[in-house]
DNA sequence: GACAGCCTACCTACTAGTAGGTTTAGACGT
DNA sequence: ACGTCTAAACCTACTAGTAGGTAGGCTGTC
């Protein structure tokens, strides 16, 4: 049946994102995936025809969906902080779900990722980095953030300490680090302004 | 001969060191490592009676070498900024040899690794965070740094901003995310200071 | 002769992937 | 309403290849 069909589908990607954001691409196989949704492990061939494929078309959904999410935090908020303290809100939304960001779960193992998902990582990122400079060159532009401020190497740094601290979490299973890290990085972007300082949500 | 046998051995850690480094602990056999050696997989058992023997020790030899060369750091520099860009020196070290910093590359698949490596890489970390706090607090108490930074959170930050740049100069494949990154983060902990302090309320 | 170091040959368990058959269900002509 | 056709979805049973690990033998040095 269709509606079946679609449902089996849509499980295995949700099933396949848990794995790769919790154990990585190397250590997932479709044995595991296979037992966890509860059909053979040669009916998944029928949905994606290889291991590189499935990953492939987790990653592709994954960044639809977050394409989206993106854009509606440009849509709900329209001052700079509150835009990158929702996109932190993703991070510790991982963690708290028990999951690493997915692209930081992929990308230490790139060198061993098949080619069409060390591009689809590479994209990933580009696509974060590409969302925060025009949230940091918008929040300069409005004068909510000093006009000084190197939006590129800023994007970077928000990015990094994001990904970063989200790693040393999940190594340490304490999820606590992610929001000062932030909050840090986020206060001094506010002190070079003239602003006074609003702290916590 | 004792010797041969040493050198084996270390030849044997220094090859892991790159296969864990570059693809991570699931993605990297005994096959892989004894190829490059130039020995039997069999053989390798001799020296290490299983690979989670084996990544247990490598983290071991690495952490003692680390544990080192952070001493030499406090020896060697008295000021908390040299400091800090001697140790992010270490990341882009890494980056400029093709390879992720060992617990950065490790700790996105922790999920998946055995209990003692899981153990090591938290321990890992966590010398790194106590040192990166003594650096900090000395740092403060010789007023070269603002008497209100936080330790702790600024520690995390450190080490997450690099941990993470590395992380996405990895996927980038663009080792140039690094030290901009750092550098953010250092000329504001300087900003903080009261040294430079033009005005502002 | 003890033993380190390495070997060949092998094991079991598991990997992704394939071949080919069975079940289910909707579509269609009569 | 009836059998017939098609095709999706899933199955069992299998492949070749690789994983980490073991048993036991050879060799050279102390």
């Amino acid at each position: 049946m269709f509606a079946m069909s679609l449902d089996t589908r849509e499980r295995l990607l949700r099933e396949t994102e848990v794995l790769l954001r919790t154990k990585g691409y190397a250590a997932f196989s479709y044995a595991d995936l296979a037992e966890r949704i509860g059909i053979r492990k040669a009916s998944i061939h029928h949905h994606f025809r290889t291991k590189e494929e499935l990953g492939a078309a987790l990653i592709d959904t994954y960044l639809v969906k977050f394409e989206a999410d993106l854009a509606q935090i440009l849509g709900q908020e329209r001052e700079a902080i509150p835009r990158l303290r929702r996109y932190a809100g993703f991070f510790t939304a991982s963690m708290r779900e028990g999951m690493m960001p997915l692209c930081g779960a992929l990308s230490a193992e790139t060198a061993a990722l098949p080619l069409a998902m060390q591009q689809r990582v590479r994209h990933f990122f580009e696509l974060h980095l590409a969302w925060l400079r025009t949230v940091l060159k918008e929040g300069v532009k409005a004068g909510e953030l000093g006009p000084d401020l190197d939006v590129g190497e800023t994007a970077s740094l928000v990015l990094s300490a994001l990904e970063g601290a989200s790693l040393v979490a999940w190594a340490l299973k304490d999820a606590s680090v992610i929001t000062p890290a932030f909050e840090q990085v986020v206060s001094r972007l506010i002190d070079s302004t003239s602003t006074n300082n609003p702290i916590r949500e």
